[in-house]
DNA sequence: GAATATTGGTTCTATTATCGAACCAAAAGG
DNA sequence: CCTTTTGGTTCGATAATAGAACCAATATTC
């Protein structure tokens, strides 16, 4: 059994994001439809902790900088400084793009770091979004090895939504048996318009897919051809980045998701 | 009111540090000085929302990466990556040090962000930790430009808690005093063995103290006669940054700390 | 390898903290 | 000037929490 209010409290945290970082108490219980009265309790509670700040000249209530903290401790354990930055330092110089390691986060995808190529696209904005796994080579990479019972749930999810990248189911598996086969994917415009990646599955030690690691660059320049021309670079350091996470234990949410299947 | 099951909730956060990232339930309830039940509930609601994971090879519980998301969401919203990262890259490029941007919360100093120098001395680890005011230059600048009632709390505190870099309050304060009228100081050794550092204040529009900007090398080669060497650097930049300070609302705990002091 | 201690996890009810309608004062908005 | 909306507060009925007592399983000890 879970606590409900800390359950109540936590959702509120959800709500802030970068498109919309500030929030005024009633439009959090508005939008959470909860009663203003335990928002404002929830929000004064996260304010004596840190981790929400009051603007006192909006009156809008913003994520806090306990964050930043927090969010290091667990850089430090998943040692992504130490072990997989530079990993990912190495392909970015070599191939001239810029990388990106993305994580299966529950049923969506989550870009947890991102190293920059000179060629200046910035992509770093983009650490810390999420989205559904059949949207960018980087998301449909690891959705292309999840097991069938969870794909079947995220695709037939998708359609429900009316997802346009996803308008009939055969194609859409036969894309993913594709992309099994093939042992990467490239897409262009698919997570951001003028944006191109090529991407690889990263897999634990018991092979079930963890993320992945794509290169990106501008689809004007970073075409399919470019994009193959990388794959040797890619493939170098895969297994490496593999051995990382045998050593070291990734909290990826992918045990939970696959829990309830049921 | 604030809430009590969520304020236990949050205090379980606390005791995930770089340091001690991972915990035994039993042992957290010892720490914290609270029934297993309890923290076993509240451990399984961060669990369900992915703000903490149970590693199932030792069954230790550790932060989440769900942190990574939110506290990009706060960066984004510092704009530390827009506005501040270019400056302190600048600073970092034309003095060939590493630099560091430190921020008051309550009454402890956090390194927000730090760039490092092309000269590896691993700085960036200590992104995210706290510590008292009274150490180190970029803590001590911050502390200098406190107003009189909080700084004697501040240091009080210190000599209660036989700090070794705090053994008597008269010259301490005196050093505050002269920090104040020089508008930078230098340390060696205080918050790193092998570390020095010069400081500068940063303020907000109202003139209050908000945080610091350091220049740190290792303290083999960052003599003060070479931190002094970098202060024009320093000087030249500061202007930008309290300017940026002047448009961006940037949600330290400074205010909780002065309502505080009654 | 039997005995002991400790681990993560669960159950159940008395107790207690939470919830939310009704209520402010102050600020926007018209 | 009136209306609406804002953040914030009060308080009693009620629903969620707390924690002692309880597992089974794994370490630890001897």
């Amino acid at each position: 059994m879970s606590s409900k209010t800390v359950s109540k409290a936590l959702s509120i945290l959800d709500v802030f994001t970068p498109d919309r970082p500030a929030w005024g108490l009633r439009d959090i219980a508005r939008e959470l439809e909860m009663s203003h009265t335990i928002v404002h309790r929830l929000l004064k509670t996260f304010e004596e902790e840190g981790y929400i700040f009051q603007n006192p000249e909006t009156h809008k209530y913003e994520l806090g900088i306990k964050f930043i903290q927090l969010s290091n401790t667990v850089e430090e354990r998943l040692r992504i400084s130490d072990l997989i930055n530079p990993i990912m330092k190495n392909i970015s110089v070599e191939t001239g793009e810029s990388v990106v390691f993305t994580v299966i986060d529950n049923e969506e995808g989550l870009f947890v770091k991102i190293v920059e190529s000179e060629h200046q696209v910035r992509f770093a904005e983009s650490v810390g979004k999420r989205g559904p796994l059949y949207i960018g080579a980087s998301h449909k990479v690891i959705l292309a090895h999840l097991p069938d019972e969870v794909q079947n749930r995220i695709i037939n999810q998708g359609i429900l939504d009316n997802a346009p990248q996803l308008v009939s189911k055969k194609p859409f598996l036969e894309t993913m048996e594709f992309i099994r086969q093939q042992g990467w994917f490239y897409t262009a415009g698919e997570t951001l318009n003028d944006a191109a990646a090529i991407s690889v599955p990263v897999f634990d030690p018991k092979k079930n897919v963890l993320g992945s690691i794509s290169v990106a660059g501008p689809s004007y320049r970073f075409t399919k051809e470019q994009a193959e021309k990388v794959l040797p670079v890619l493939n170098d350091y895969i297994d490496k980045i593999d051995n990382i996470f045998s050593k070291v234990f990734f909290p990826s949410r992918r045990d939970y998701l696959l829990k309830n299947i049921t």
